[in-house]
DNA sequence: ATTTTGTTGAATGAATATGTTTAACATGGC
DNA sequence: GCCATGTTAAACATATTCATTCAACAAAAT
């Protein structure tokens, strides 16, 4: 058991939580490490820890609603790499919303987060992608 | 290395959000661990943990944004008077919430309510200053 | 020049999470 | 009754996270 995290409510340790407060009210990791009886590299881990938490829970819930209230495309095997950029300039027409990437920056974030369906020009197993409404594209 | 969440992005594992997705869509548990090749009841387990993650960063993200937006300003001893409007605003910035007061307005309030804490324009004694999401300022 | 402050990497033990199987149970439709 | 559907609990192996320490480094403040 973590006594710490009563609950399981959220993504933040009773540790996590009053390291991220304190810092955010201006404390400075060696008064803070004095506070918890432990050292300031610590703190600082548990502070990067925390952030890195709250990084993820905020990018879960964005992907959630762009799953719940907006677009998702789906690019099937076989598709050309290049591809791609049109197809979500287009689905993103379609919804009345601009995209907040050129077209060779799409290239690049789809070769980097999806190296693993790519050969060469083709798509192997199938890429879904979301566009939320300000425009963010992101890979599901 | 979990080959199933890329990149740390989300609280959500690949597996878990096929599941998801698929649910929402209105598959039934017994098509969805035919195309997974499991069972009902480990896709059903999938999805609770998926729905537990999904709450879980809803929590987290509720509960950063009550501590950020009900925001506490320290102000510490040494502090020029002069300089207190700006830290303010510059918090407020951050937290993109507009100051319903002018800089001269503050001042006046902080003298009004700190009259004791301040000798001419040096901060004496350690101040904290709160602002809600309206930009209503107060003294603590 | 020294101290304070923040960061990083590697390593570690303990705690949690994940996906899985199996067996059982409840409910509603036909 | 029979079947599809959804749920739950126990148990398990593997994977990941957490807090921690220690050593080292860079930047900023004193």
């Amino acid at each position: 058991m973590n006594m710490f995290n009563m609950a399981d409510k959220t993504f933040l340790t009773k540790r996590q939580l009053e390291v991220f407060v304190r810092r955010e009210r201006g404390e400075t990791l060696a008064e803070i490490a004095r506070a918890l009886g432990t050292t300031r590299s610590n703190v600082c881990a548990i502070e990067r820890a925390a952030r890195k938490n709250i990084e993820r829970a905020y990018r879960t819930v964005r992907l959630v609603e762009s799953l719940l209230y907006e677009s998702v495309i789906i690019i099937s095997p076989g598709t050309d790499l290049y591809d791609i950029p049109g197809l979500i300039y287009r689905r993103a027409d379609e919804l009345g919303i601009k995209v907040r990437m050129s077209g060779p920056m799409l290239l690049r974030f789809i070769v980097e987060q999806c190296a693993e369906r790519l050969r060469n020009r083709e798509v192997l197993r199938e890429i879904s992608v979301a566009i939320d409404s300000d425009g963010n594209v992101s890979i599901l």
